[in-house]
DNA sequence: ATATACCTTAACCAATTAGTTAAACTGACT
DNA sequence: AGTCAGTTTAACTAATTGGTTAAGGTATAT
């Protein structure tokens, strides 16, 4: 996860730093816990990283430029939109899964202090509207093979319905399963593959077949 | 929303706090900008609620206390499913999106501290599987109508897709978007009717009408 | 060998902030 | 007139915490 011509130990710095701004908050971190968890010391990581803002930023940025790679090209890849579908969710649950702290990470950092997005989407270059993806959705829409629906729309529902059950792990968990985390656990499992023919069928057109 | 036998000193310092603790999360607020915000001094709100602590669970109950009834009166309503799927979106993203940040806030604090659920939950006496709704979405499997899909899954795909859009807003509009807030303000408003659809389509048994 | 980059220890400073206290004011109710 | 709850002002404390500094340790490379 974490590489790029960093050291040994700017890379225990960042993992530590990662998983504390995870579970604490940008102000709820305390750098002596994160040096704690690099196991090196308060002046070592003020050495690294001047200051708590700075590290968070290098942080934030890397997991946010991490991501975003891999999302595109699994959408942009040239397969059958279903498959694709199929494929996207998979992975996508899987790597919250891995780190079920960075959704929450990212959304709320986002939420209070929402200026830091707009300079990394354009760093990014992300285009929803000139992607791929767009195309295949709108031809198959042409040919009465889904429905109508706009790719923004579709992709916000594929993410929720990926992002949203792990994020909200404690409710979903406690209100749903009175707290059985083995009983989440296969529910998440189910998901990889539910999600899927969820979205599938909620665009599929059933006139279509009629329609040939 | 606030209300139930409380002053009008104490209702500002609610609403203030409540504003406070969803912008910054627990350790982000300050006490003196609840006080300013509430239009008090820092004195009186001591007077009242001893510590941010106490102040936090009060605030804290009280929203999870005023969402949970609403949610399930709609819910165990005896209304067709597909109906009561249409209202439940339409009603649930209209009170998501008259105080946004409060998912946000419950979500980042129960992520981190669960413990504070569980008794919530108990007390608030919520059972998913021995509700009406279960019964119902049951029957219709049953008879075919709709495919096959737990209550549990059913649930949180709803609250994902009411749910995840508004509180990834800056998520949203920026990726999605590119920052503008009128785009992202229609899709929220769109959503209200074609969440529900696209649940609808997703569950809807297409060999249904054959078959009877 | 000595310079240089990396690392530790430990003490320290300065700022922020939760929470306290005391003294005084206000207005309603008695 | 007097009591009392609610309120303000302002000064204070005690703790936390981000960040610094100085002195010294260790290895590797030149």
């Amino acid at each position: 996860m974490v590489n790029e011509n960093f050291t040994a130990t700017e890379q225990k710095i960042i993992e530590a730093a990662q998983l504390e701004f995870s579970e604490k908050g940008l102000s709820g971190a305390r750098m002596q816990s994160i040096a704690d968890k690099a196991g090196i010391n308060k002046a070592l990581l003020h050495y690294y990283y001047r200051s708590k803002d700075k590290l968070f930023e290098v942080v934030f940025k890397m997991l946010f430029r991490s991501i975003i790679p891999r999302v595109e090209e699994i959408l942009n890849k040239e397969i059958d939109l279903f498959e694709k579908i199929r494929i996207f969710v998979e992975t996508y649950i899987n790597l919250i899964q891995s780190s079920p702290q960075i959704p929450m990470f990212i959304m709320h950092e986002l939420s209070s202090n929402p200026k830091r997005l707009s300079q990394m989407v354009a760093l990014a270059g992300l285009n929803v509207e000139k992607s791929p993806l767009k195309k295949q959705l709108d031809e198959l829409i042409a040919s009465g093979k889904i429905r109508p629906i706009e790719i923004e729309q579709l992709m916000i529902n594929i993410l929720s319905l990926c992002i949203f059950p792990i994020v909200a792990k404690p409710i979903s968990m406690t209100v749903l399963y009175n707290g059985d985390e083995k009983a989440y656990q296969q529910m998440i499992e189910m998901r990889k593959k539910s999600v899927a023919e969820f979205v599938i069928n909620a665009i599929k057109n059933t006139d279509y077949e009629e329609l040939t």
